[in-house]
DNA sequence: AGTGGCAGAATTGTCCGACAATCCGATTAT
DNA sequence: ATAATCGGATTGTCGGACAATTCTGCCACT
């Protein structure tokens, strides 16, 4: 039953700025890599004052659609990093308090299918990162801020692997509300560091076989170990 | 192998005001509902000049970490709506060029698993809310344009219904994304508004008798066929 | 020709002050 | 108690200003 009447919100100028702007860009007239006029021009163009335009601006700055390559003065217009988007992402729903197991069936639904993805079209590059961090994980699972930061990198090269954008950029805000929890389970349940190793071992060798049935089989197995490892981790709170 | 030396960046006071800002509110020092000081007041606290301020309180704004109630002048904390955030996540994918076959897989990653778990613990508002958006379908079927829309409710209930809102706002890019393509699809090829309305109607059953095993095949099943009707309709180009 | 250096123009980050429109809150009138 | 009113507070926008940095075109030099 939708309201006869919408509200209408008047949008403040360095809104409708804003989008102007976000049009041009999305419908590819401002085309990536492209300068942005300066912002004496822009003012002078749309007729407002300059702080209006920066208002503008720095809107779509945090949309990721504009940004600087480092040392240079004037913005152009880029591409969203995963990274960036991702992060406003799980920002969002860290806020909205998803707990252990929420994030646990979006990760048992993603991460094996990746995985499975991956062994089917991961290039020798991805595979070696994949590799590397695994490696990584050995090497420093002493460190418990370095281990997780390895299985954090693990996932990420997993999803980079799938060739599969909307999957990776699906997956990436998981990990950072893995991270926090990872830590304490980490820190908790001795056998934990044992098993991702054991785990990441074996997905690491199904992708390189391009076994994408194991890859995913072993990815499930992984994911519900971190259930298990967080169910026998709060039983010792 | 990371860099050795990582690059300064000096970030302007903008940045750096945002980010104690958003510290504040994620932190929860600054709480959900709470008015933001005056523009004038932080500008005295932070000892910078109210452009400044206004600069840094836009990203929040953009982020959905600040937003005002309807007819309000000052700026609240806000949680950032799953809407917000996700257009945001779909524009970037959008940028990026992801095909088609991209987004199914991602589809076909989520959708499943959201339908099962709907199934499993739906409210009654819920269920209501999805049979309405398929009833919407049923009737509009004639318009495009709204039966587009219908389904992309639909796809939203499911995910909503499920009561994972990690598994909701993964699954939220995704609508805005089909959307054009459905649209095409929808119009070329002849047979599928009746198999898509048939499916919604599986799947709203199996959902209603808290069947999770049908409803996760039934949409298995529903999202195939948007891939064999993407395929048809590229054939007839 | 290509390289390096330099001065001046352009651009950004920040500041100051100002003003209309609107919202908020308290006071007053009914 | 409710309604009307009035002044203060707040936001949106404007104009101008200036230091610091980057960009650019030009010139000299190898």
């Amino acid at each position: 039953m939708a309201d006869l009447f919408v509200p209408l919100d008047d949008h403040p100028a360095y809104r409708q700025i804003a989008n102007v702007i976000e049009q041009r860009i999305v419908g590819r007239s401002l085309r990536t890599g492209d300068p942005l006029p300066s912002e004496t021009d822009l003012a002078r163009q749309f007729g407002v004052n300059r702080s209006t335009i920066r208002e503008a601006i720095r809107e779509l700055e945090t949309h990721g659609l504009l940004g600087r390559v480092r040392g240079e003065k004037r913005l152009r217009v880029t591409r969203p990093e995963p990274r960036r988007v991702s992060s406003g992402v799980s920002r969002a729903l860290a806020l909205h308090d998803v707990t252990f197991l929420e994030l646990w069936e979006a990760m048992m639904a993603i991460e094996p299918v990746a995985a499975q993805y991956a062994a089917a079209r991961r290039t020798p590059a991805q595979l070696q990162a994949l590799v590397r961090a695994g490696a990584r994980f050995k090497r420093e699972v002493a460190d418990t801020t370095a281990a997780v930061a390895a299985v954090v990198d693990f996932f990420t090269a997993v999803a980079a692997a799938s060739g599969n954008q909307v999957l990776a950029l699906s997956q990436a805000p998981l990990n950072l509300l893995l991270a926090p929890t990872l830590t304490r389970m980490i820190d908790r349940v001795p056998q934990a560091r044992a098993r991702i190793q054991a785990a990441q071992d074996k997905i690491a060798h199904a992708i390189k076989l391009r076994r994408s049935e194991q890859a995913r089989i072993w990815m499930e197995k992984h994911i519900r170990d971190f259930k298990r490892g967080h169910e026998l981790e709060s039983m010792k709170c």
